[in-house]
DNA sequence: GAATTTAAAAATGCATGCAATTGCATGGAA
DNA sequence: TTCCATGCAATTGCATGCATTTTTAAATTC
């Protein structure tokens, strides 16, 4: 019962660069990641494909490198993420959602709200994430969730990409209420098939990312999921 | 100065899919593949991957097989594409664009009349394209371009991928009449920075490829680009 | 005849060899 | 120093071998 070795490449590569262990700019020779690894070059190869497919990497003549991303690029992923998701929203409200549906959202804003009220910000992102997940679920269309999960790939365009800066902690809570603000409206949208009404506060919730980045970049506190973001003037 | 084997390996694998000669459900053989090409099977395994990542093939364990799309998917790609674009160029309408610009869009509109009044259907596709590729373009976003021209990849979704059926042509040129239109009011939204106005009449545009789409489907005239359909009830 | 078993053929994942390309360090010219 | 050549080491793209898995088709049973 062994996992194919390509799919083991993927994953460890993919999670030593959303770590920031791997930095922009870096060059991944497949050589050498293959003695690292202890597999062959085929496998690696095969996983840093993928990884340009992803927009993890670019490939130039010869050889992968760790993509650099611009601020300016950053922004336009995180809105991205909002618009493909707030289709999905608006898809799925004008389509209409079962009851079930509702209540299971309910139940996770409930957790939400624990979460948030306890501060635990690690558990905050998982719970973040799932109820975003749940939610663009209910559009019933694989090819957008396909897109939407692609846009999660970037490490700073995720929904749960909250770079966290401690020493600013009051301007950060302040984004956890007003995000879940925006998600209480959201479920009240979608249960009253308000699909633009969905649209808009998804594309805005999704704006409220761009305030967390640029705090973060500003106070140099150097977020793993910052590392491919180049940071020149 | 030989284009790489993987290259050439794509281009000749993408065109045989979108052309409907490798049609969905289609298991695609590496080995038997790199026979047929007279290379061997690595460079091929590279094209595959990449195909898949295009979301033209679907790797099951142990293999690649052309996808197929139900209609509803054909529906949500359009959809989807004309999302993208509609982003794009509301982008470029709030951002603001030089009346260069706006000069060489009214060019390729002059073009496009043209080749409707003349009827030269084949001419048209790739004038329609040009045409979007120049809007798309002006967002200055190359995430949001990168993933409209992925968008693209698929062979029903594409501006251009418009169905002809002989058989129906009223309709037809009515649709580039009415498409056209959508052109103009885009470019005029454009230069008048109204956003909103240039998202709405995007993701209409779009709208329209459903009906050329159902159309084709009933008629039965198999049209390539539908080659990837799967016309169960 | 349909369903199941089984044996042969073929394809896959991965490792590795090799020629061609690229990167890099040393060394000399301006 | 800065700039560009030159040669060596490392790396890549591709081909191919091999063990294992998958597919095909024939053989067998019901």
């Amino acid at each position: 019962m062994s996992t194919l070795q390509w799919k083991q490449a993927l994953y460890q590569l993919r999670s030593r660069l959303v770590s920031g262990e791997l930095v922009g700019g870096t060059k991944l020779r497949a050589s050498h990641l293959a003695g690292e690894m202890g597999i062959s070059r085929t496998p690696i190869g095969e996983a840093l494909i993928k990884l340009e497919g992803e927009g993890l990497l670019v490939r130039d003549k010869s050889g992968f490198t760790v993509r650099s991303f611009k601020l300016e690029e950053v922004f336009d992923a995180i809105d991205l993420r909002g618009i493909l998701e707030g289709a999905a929203l608006q898809k799925a409200a004008e389509k209409g959602v079962t009851d079930k549906s509702i209540e299971k959202l309910t139940a996770l804003l409930a957790d939400l709200d624990q979460v948030i009220a306890e501060n635990q910000v690690a558990e905050y992102d998982q719970h973040n994430l799932d109820f975003h997940r749940q939610i663009i679920h209910l559009c019933d269309s694989d090819i957008l969730i396909t897109e939407i999960e692609r846009s999660y790939r970037l490490p700073f365009a995720g929904p749960s990409a909250f770079p966290t800066s401690k020493d600013d902690s009051r301007r950060f809570r302040a984004s956890l209420t007003i995000g879940q603000e925006h998600h209480y409206q959201m479920v009240s949208a979608l249960g009253r098939r308000e699909g633009a009404r969905c649209f808009a506060l998804m594309t805005e919730h999704a704006r409220l990312a761009h305030e967390n980045v640029r705090a973060a970049v500003q106070s140099r506190k150097q977020a793993p999921q910052l590392a491919l973001v180049n940071n020149a003037p």
